[in-house]
DNA sequence: CTGTATCCGTGTTGATACTG
DNA sequence: CAGTATCAACACGGATACAG
């Protein structure tokens, strides 16, 4: 039956409401389940299928991520899409509203990574690299510069536009790029936020470096880190 | 035993990691639990006491307020203490650090702002109302001009500045106020977001209009909300 | 009067195994 | 690959009793 199915998703988007008419409070209605916010991000920089979505979420489980999906379906945040054939394989994708969700995430970034408890050196995903790159950067160091620098992350690619103190990030071919940075999402994370030099890296084997050197030493300094939160003053 | 009471804090802050280097699911970590940030926006606009928590906060329990308060102090967001007698009350207060918070707030807010299930009829807090005035605030329709509103909601009075298209917002005396609006939090709504004239709510007794009336006419205009998403589009 | 602690029914979460 | 089924553990919320 239609209408029970209907009926069955929008019970699915939260059990319990804080009946709270503050904004804030009913997006934590909408998304402050355990894992719809990590859900959401995986999603930031393009669609992703389920078990795309499990591997970038070390610890969610099978159903859970169901439920988290299904829950923001109903909610209007994700969209499921069906790959024509003979990809013939399932998507989730945000909507345009879903979309427009990343300032949550950049605040919330911003603030904890002032936490004495935030440890970098935990594993880190590709869309989080890109979203803490945009939260990140220094908007007056990267004012006045045009650039385009590449990042091959595995086999995925994406291109940092800079330009008027912001950085613009798309999945797409580098064929614009002036320098590449290739690597695992740890090896990258390491030269912008570890302090490791480039030149180590690359010697290392752990990050490739194509195009303009100068250029792409000076992209991983554009992200400083703030400083941590005191004890409270 | 001293060390004791550390562990058992240490533990009280979250069970359940992400595992995650991301900033943003450190957040979650950190505030991540039914309630926390709502504890957090009650404190935003001053320290509280736990009845007044309990008050703000429809549907907390007790042993769950409790149990947030903790987790919040020890990851250093929130801070308790004891007023000096003879009020000998306890009262919790945002750390400066968690006063850094407010932008997560604004975030979800002017997201969710936008969900098609939003429902501005339900219970609203002061403090909620407060902040969402900080966010909503229209810059453009604000910007150039310099004015004093206060707010006296319930036996509590707030001083809105407005001044550089911004406004901030602190409790205290209304003596250097040009016009003040007095009311239950929900008239105040009704006047700002319900669309509700002045005029009518002042006759219907719901609303106490002090001082420069054009002044106050002007600023309940200040707060437009944004239209609702459509269909993923 | 202000909080805290304990008990308990219920629902959510998460790990494993399994199916279309 | 994309989920479902099952079950144990735990978190939530309500009531109540207790402590300063």
């Amino acid at each position: 039956m239609q209408s029970e199915k209907i009926t069955k998703k929008v019970e699915a988007v939260s059990q319990r409401w804080y009946e709270d008419a503050c904004a804030a409070a009913h997006a934590l209605d909408l998304v402050g389940e355990r894992w719809a916010l990590l859900v959401m991000r995986e999603l930031v920089f393009g669609p992703r299928r389920f078990n795309d979505l499990r591997g970038s979420l070390p610890g969610i489980s099978a159903n859970v991520l169901t439920q988290r999906l299904e829950g923001l379906e109903a909610a209007g945040v994700v969209r499921r899409r069906r790959l024509a054939p003979p990809a013939a394989a399932q998507v989730y994708e945000l909507t345009e509203w879903g979309r427009e969700s990343e300032p949550i995430f950049m605040a919330l970034g911003r603030w904890a990574a002032r936490s004495p408890a935030h440890d970098p050196t935990l594993p880190l995903s590709t869309a989080s690299l890109l979203l803490s790159l945009r939260t990140m950067l220094d908007a007056e160091r990267a004012a006045g510069i045009e650039a385009r620098v590449g990042l091959r992350l595995g086999d995925e690619t994406f291109l940092c536009r800079l330009g008027g103190g912001a950085v613009a990030i798309t999945a797409e071919p580098l064929d614009e790029a002036e320098a590449v940075l290739s690597g695992l999402v740890a090896a990258v994370a390491a030269a912008i936020y570890g302090g490791r030099k480039l030149d180590a890296l690359q010697a290392e084997g752990a990050l490739g470096i194509e195009g303009d050197l100068a250029l792409a030493r000076w992209f991983v300094t554009l992200f400083p880190l703030p400083a941590k939160a005191g004890r409270g003053g």
